[in-house]
DNA sequence: CCAGGGGTCCTTTTT
DNA sequence: GGACCCCTGG
C-alpha cells in the first residue's frame, strides 16, 4: 500500500480502524491509546482518501469541549476543506433536529431549554398543583427519577404502571416512586405549556421524530452518510436509538469507547450499549487499541490492578513502551487540610525541582466540595489555580436572575422565568399575589403570563394589581429596546465598546434595578464581585456577537462571498426573528434567542473560564468526571477513602454496579497521569457537625504491595526536602531565571 | 399583604 | 456556603 500522509504515525490497529470505512465498526480504545487521534485520522481519510464531501460526515461527542478539540484537530490536519465536517454533541444535534422538524411535535420555533434550576421550578409548579408539600420530599430526587425514566424512554403512563406493579409501598423509596410517577406527566405538561424542553427532551424528542416520521429520517440520511460516535460507553438508551436511526440503512457507523471508562450510569448511560454493540449492529468489525502512549509503566500497572477487580469487562490489558517512571506515591494525612497543604507543597517543590509549569499539575477529586480546602491553601500560598466545573457561573443567584430576565424577553410565556423575576428586585408582588394570579389563571384556563395581563384590582388588591401592570409595562419597554438592539446587530459590531445586544442587556440589568439590589444587600460583602458577574454575563453576549460576525469573515475568506449564505428573510431584511428559523446551516445575524440556546447547551464560554486563560499557566482542580478525556503530566488524586471514593451513596445503594462504576472513576483518574501520580487519603474527615475516622478506599487496599510507595505523613515537608529546598534555593532560582 | 432578618439543614458525579 | 422556613414589623 502506498504511504499516505494520514496514515503516517499510526500503529497497525489504528490504521485498520482508520481504513475500515464501510459497515459498523467498534473501536475499543483503552485509556491513552490515541483514540481521538484515530478518529481524526479517520475523518481525514474519508475526506482525502475517499473524497467524501466533508459535510456528509457527522461526528458526535458528549461535551462541547470534546467537539471543539475534534474540530480543531481535523482542521489542523486536513485543512479548511475539512472544516465543513459536522462535529456536534448529542444534545446540540438534538437542537438542530428540533429546529428543523420540531413543529411536527407542536414545539414552538423558539423553544426554551430548561437546565437544573428551571427544571426544578417546573417540577415544583407541577407538584404544587397536586398539593404535595415539598418539605416531605426532596424535589431533586424526584427530578432525578423522572430523568431516569426519560433516559430509558419510559413514558409517564408506563412509569405509573411500573410503580404500580412493584406495588410494595410503605418504604420511603416507594413513596418517592409513586410521587415521581404522578408528577412526571404533569411536569411534562408544564414544560410544554412553557414552550420548553429539558435536556432529556433534546434527545428524546428527536428520536421520537425520527421514529415516527419518514420525512425526518430521509432528511437526516440525506444530510449525513458517515456517522462516528466518541465515548460510546456513555450513551444511554435514547442515544443508542438515535445512533441507530442516524446510521440508517447505510450503517456507516463507527463508535469509539472504553467500557472501563463508563462513569455516567447515574444519568442513564448503559455500558451494555458498548458491550452489546455487535448485537445491535450485525456484522460489526471490532478493533482493540491496547497500546498506551500516555503513562509510565508504573502508573499503568496501578491502573490495571485497580480495574481488573471489575467483572463484566471487555477483556483487555493496556501495555506501554514508555519508561517505568517515578514510583506512584500514596500519602496518608490527618485531615483534608493537611492533605491540601501537602498537595500544595508537593506541587511547589516539584515545579521548582523538576522545572515544571503550573499547568502540568492537576488535582482530581470525587466531589466538587472537596475543592474548597485546596483552594484555601492554594490561595494562601499564592499558587495559581483554576477550578473547573463546580457551581457554575450560571447557577449563581444574581446571574440566574439576570438570565431569567433575558429569557422572559425571548419567551414571554416562560412561566418559570417569569415567576423568578416577578419580584426581583422586590416590587410589591409577593407570594400571595403570585399564587392568586396563578390560581385564577388556572381556573380560567389561562397561562400564567396571560393571567398576569388580565389581573384586576378585585383579584389581588389595587396596590398589587398596579405593581403587576407596572412590571408588565417594564417588560414591554425592554422588549422594544431589544428589537432595536437586534436590528442594530444585523450589522457588524463596532471594533470597540459593547456590541448592541450586550449593551442592551447591561442596560436592562441596571434599569430594572438588579445592580442596586445587589448593592443594597447588606448580607453580601462581595457586592462588587457580583455586579461584576452581571458584567461578565453581558460580556458573554458580547463575545457571542463578535464570534458570529467573525464567522462571516471566515466564510468570506474561505470561499469568497458566495459562501456567505443568508436566509431569505434576512436577505430581504424583514425577518421578524432571524436566528431561529430556516432549516439550513445558513449564517444568521446574532440574536438573543440564539445566544440563550447556546448558553443552555454550554456552547458559549463560561466567563469564569476566561478565554485567555484556557492555556494559562495554572494548576487545574476538578472532579474525576470532568477529567475524563484529559491528560496531565503530574496528577494528584485526593480523598481516596471509603465514603468519598467509593462515595457513601454508592455504598448505600448496595448495588455492585454502583461500586464498579466508582472503581472505573478511580481508573479514569489514574490514567489521566502521564509522568507522575500521587494518591492520598485522610484518616479523619468532617461529617455533618463532627469529625469522624474514615477508612482507606477499598480500591487502594486491593492494589498489590510494591506498586505503591506508602508515605505516612509526619510533616508537610520531609526533613530531607526542606533541606534540599533551602540549600538549593538560589541554585534552582538561578537556573529558572536562566531558562526563562 | 409584603419585606427583611435570623435560624436551620444539607452537600455525588453532568449534558 | 447556600437554599429554605419562620418570625416580626410596617
Amino acid at each position: 500500500m502506498r504511504e499516505v500522509p494520514w496514515l503516517r504515525g499510526l500503529n497497525p490497529e489504528q490504521r485498520t480502524a482508520v481504513m475500515h470505512t464501510d459497515g459498523p465498526l467498534l473501536v475499543l480504545a483503552g485509556a491513552g491509546s490515541g483514540k481521538t487521534k484515530t478518529l481524526v485520522h479517520r475523518v481525514v481519510h474519508l475526506v482525502r482518501g475517499h473524497k467524501v464531501e466533508p459535510s456528509r460526515i457527522l461526528v458526535v461527542t458528549f461535551t462541547n469541549k470534546a467537539a471543539d478539540e475534534m474540530r480543531e484537530r481535523v482542521r489542523a490536519f486536513a485543512g479548511d476543506d475539512a472544516a465543513a465536517v459536522i462535529v456536534s454533541t448529542f444534545h446540540s444535534l438534538g437542537v438542530r433536529i428540533l429546529r428543523w422538524h420540531g413543529e411536527k411535535l407542536g414545539l414552538p420555533r423558539r423553544f426554551a431549554i430548561y437546565a437544573a434550576a428551571d427544571q426544578l421550578g417546573a417540577l415544583r409548579q407541577a407538584t404544587e398543583e397536586i398539593h404535595i408539600s415539598d418539605d416531605r420530599f426532596d424535589l431533586k430526587r424526584v427530578l432525578a427519577q423522572i430523568s431516569h425514566w426519560k433516559t430509558r424512554r419510559v413514558t409517564p403512563d408506563e412509569a405509573r404502571d411500573e410503580v404500580a406493579e412493584q406495588g410494595g409501598a410503605g418504604t420511603r423509596a416507594d413513596e418517592y416512586a409513586v410521587l415521581a410517577a404522578d408528577a412526571y406527566g404533569r411536569y411534562e405538561d408544564t414544560l410544554r405549556a412553557c414552550g420548553a424542553v429539558d435536556f432529556d427532551d433534546l434527545l428524546l424528542l428527536p428520536v421520537k421524530l425520527l421514529e415516527q416520521d419518514e420525512e425526518v429520517r430521509r432528511d437526516v440520511w440525506r444530510r449525513w452518510h458517515y456517522l462516528m460516535v466518541d465515548e460510546y460507553q456513555d450513551t444511554n438508551a435514547v442515544q443508542l436509538h438515535m445512533t441507530r436511526l442516524l446510521a440508517g440503512a447505510r450503517r456507516n457507523v463507527c463508535v469509539v469507547g472504553d467500557d472501563d471508562q463508563s462513569i455516567y450510569a447515574f444519568r442513564g448511560a448503559d455500558v451494555g450499549n458498548i458491550l452489546e454493540f455487535e448485537h445491535h449492529f450485525e456484522g460489526t468489525a471490532v478493533i482493540r487499541l491496547e497500546q498506551n502512549y500516555r503513562s509510565t509503566k508504573r502508573i499503568l500497572e496501578v491502573a490495571n490492578a485497580v480495574i481488573s477487580g471489575n467483572p463484566h469487562r471487555h477483556p483487555k490489558r493496556l501495555r506501554t513502551d514508555n519508561p517505568i517512571g517515578a514510583p506512584v506515591l500514596l500519602y496518608e494525612h490527618a485531615d483534608d487540610a493537611a492533605e491540601a497543604e501537602r498537595v500544595a507543597a508537593e506541587i511547589s517543590v516539584r515545579r521548582f525541582r523538576e522545572r515544571r509549569a503550573w499547568r502540568d499539575f492537576a488535582v482530581l477529586y470525587r466531589a466538587n466540595t472537596q475543592a474548597r480546602p485546596l483552594e484555601e491553601v492554594f490561595r494562601a500560598k499564592a499558587i495559581p489555580y483554576r477550578v473547573v466545573g463546580g457551581t457554575s457561573f450560571f447557577d449563581r443567584k444574581e446571574v440566574a436572575d439576570a438570565l431569567a430576565y433575558l429569557r422572559v424577553m425571548v419567551h414571554p410565556r416562560d412561566e418559570i422565568a417569569l415567576r423568578r423575576i416577578i419580584n426581583v428586585p422586590t416590587r410589591g408582588i409577593g407570594r400571595t399575589t403570585v399564587t392568586r394570579v396563578a390560581d385564577k389563571g388556572r381556573a380560567d384556563g389561562m397561562p400564567f403570563a396571560k393571567a398576569l395581563g388580565a389581573v384586576s384590582d378585585d383579584d389581588v388588591g389595587a396596590a398589587q394589581a398596579s405593581s403587576v401592570r407596572e412590571f408588565l409595562d417594564l417588560l414591554e419597554t425592554r422588549r422594544h429596546a431589544l428589537k432595536a438592539a437586534e436590528q442594530a446587530a444585523r450589522r457588524p459590531p463596532p471594533a470597540t465598546g459593547l456590541p448592541p445586544i450586550a449593551r442592551w442587556a447591561l442596560d436592562l440589568f441596571r434599569g430594572v434595578g438588579l445592580e442596586d439590589m445587589i448593592r443594597g444587600d447588606r448580607r453580601m460583602n462581595n457586592a462588587e464581585a457580583r455586579i461584576g458577574n452581571l458584567r461578565d454575563l453581558a460580556g458573554t453576549l458580547a463575545r457571542y456577537e463578535r464570534k458570529r460576525w467573525a464567522e462571516v469573515a471566515d466564510r468570506m475568506e474561505d470561499g469568497g462571498a458566495a459562501a456567505l449564505v443568508l436566509t431569505p428573510e434576512f436577505a430581504r431584511g424583514d425577518a421578524g426573528a432571524p436566528g431561529d428559523d430556516g432549516d439550513d446551516d445558513a449564517w444568521r445575524p446574532p440574536t438573543l434567542s440564539d445566544a440563550l440556546a447556546r448558553l443552555a447547551l454550554a456552547d458559549l464560554d463560561d466567563p469564569d473560564a476566561d478565554p485567555d486563560d484556557a492555556d494559562a499557566d495554572v494548576v487545574t482542580l476538578m472532579t474525576l468526571h470532568s477529567a475524563k478525556g484529559l491528560e496531565f503530566d503530574d496528577v494528584f488524586l485526593v480523598g481516596l477513602e471509603e465514603g468519598i471514593l467509593p462515595h457513601a451513596r454508592s455504598i448505600d445503594d448496595g448495588e455492585s454496579d454502583a461500586l464498579a462504576e466508582e472503581r472505573r472513576l478511580l481508573y479514569v483518574g489514574i490514567t489521566r497521569a502521564k509522568r507522575r501520580l500521587t494518591l492520598s487519603r485522610c484518616r479523619s474527615r468532617r461529617r455533618g457537625g463532627d469529625i469522624v475516622e474514615v477508612l482507606p478506599s477499598r480500591y487502594i487496599e486491593e492494589v498489590p504491595d510494591g506498586l505503591l510507595e506508602f508515605r505516612p505523613e509526619e510533616s508537610v515537608l520531609s526533613a530531607e526536602e526542606s533541606k534540599d529546598l533551602r540549600e538549593n534555593f538560589f541554585k534552582n532560582m538561578k537556573e529558572m531565571l536562566d531558562d526563562g
